[in-house]
DNA sequence: CGATCAGTTGACAATACTCAAATACTGTGG
DNA sequence: CCACAGTATTTGAGTATTGTCAACTGATCG
């Protein structure tokens, strides 16, 4: 039961979110769970990478030692994060430490058996890989998003976006409360509001409530390339 | 000679960007180089994914037709960007159409062949998930600074990114034009040029050329953080 | 019903963009 | 090696956009 909820959540990690039900019950086979407390040690710079982690519960940091002994985070990962997969993948070491900041538990990985794995079922490496692909494709659009200058054009565009993943070709809910939505794209619930409001009154989109409507997809395509109003 | 530098061009592009020599010489090996005519098509929506697609100079657009045949553009890429490859990963068919926009040549990698390699060769499979988690891991970061309000905050996240990559500690090129560079922080030269004298002043950097030196890293971090000066 | 919180609206201030012009920088041809 | 054209970067002044602060609505929850 403990290991069903295990397979389950791993389906809706970032990494392996997407694979099919008897690749996650593999993974799940291999898996090695661990809990750490607060500072407890997860690896140290130029271990050999041996497995890699994801994180369940719990907080964890990645930094280096400066040789004055300065630390340098480089990252702090919250739950469903996986790290140390791009060493255990590269077949590499370990290039950072690896420390609790708070009582935390991880799902490990051995390299040894997840390469078994995949040798075994390469459908699964497959899989992986589409993941990964349709993932770093999405952030590709969103960084194009976010690299226009003014508010409405990187709205416009994440709601084009939004509105190109199937099944919702032309009416979406927000998946993100407002609030969100106006930090994901660099601005304030008050703008965000100011420009969707605007946007209404152009009927370039209807809103019912979280749910947007698109009514002219040229008019917002044309925003998005333009980055403002006409 | 031909074939020698279709794996040297292999290695530049996103998706193997990192691979060993051999893996990259295994990929020339099964890939099929084709040349099509603007408006030649590649394949269409519903054709099995038996193969994907680096395209190697020219541009591709993926598109969808509505029922009433109006064309619905969902991406236009550009040399060395990949496509078709999640249908293919994931073994489903094509969503969409992909035809070329101007003369264009392409690198195919036959379906079948690629599983073959990646059978025989588990090593080229978790090269490519080390690749793309690598990838991955820096857009998630780049989202995070591109999501900041104000530009010193973006940039000075930015700059901390690109130092965080190994042998870069504390000073680094650019190695974007400065007109790139506030393309892609979402905002125009001239800001961009304000902002890094101000950074200048504030003795946070120093400037020499297109190389920039991090002086005072903790003051970065504090403006990464709160997004404006102090 | 009062409390809290997301969302909206208004007035104002700060930031960032536009336009214009000066100044470097680069590569080319003489 | 120098002059020149073309491009990239910097600087200045004015304006537009966006953020801040504050007040208000509406929904949710005990």
């Amino acid at each position: 039961m403990s290991n069903e909820s295990l397979t389950e959540w791993l389906g809706k990690t970032p990494l392996f979110a997407g694979l099919k039900h008897e690749h996650l019950v593999a993974l799940g086979g291999i898996a090695e769970l661990k809990n750490l407390f607060r500072q407890g040690l997860i690896f140290s710079e130029g271990d050999p990478g041996n497995g890699f982690y994801i994180l369940r519960d719990g907080k964890v940091k990645i930094f280096k030692l400066s040789p004055e002994g300065k630390e340098q985070i480089l990252h702090v990962f919250g739950p469903g994060e996986p790290f140390g997969e791009v060493p255990v993948f590269a077949g590499s070491n370990f290039p950072a430490n690896a420390v609790c900041l708070e009582k935390s538990s991880l799902v490990f990985f051995p390299r040894s058996a997840f390469v078994d794995l995949i040798t075994v079922n390469p459908a699964l490496a497959l899989n992986m890989l589409a993941v990964m692909g349709r993932r770093l494709r999405q952030f590709t659009e969103m960084i194009d998003a976010l690299s226009l200058k003014e508010v409405p054009g990187r709205l416009a565009t994440h709601l084009l976006l939004l509105s190109k993943k199937p099944g919702q070709e032309k009416d979406f809910e927000l998946e993100l409360s407002k609030t969100q939505l106006a930090a994901l794209l660099g601005t304030i619930p008050e703008t965000l509001s100011r420009v969707l409001g605007r946007l209404r009154q152009e009927k370039l989109i209807r809103l019912e409530g979280s749910r947007i409507i698109i009514v002219d997809r040229d008019g917002l395509e044309e925003l998005a390339e333009q980055g403002r109003f006409l």
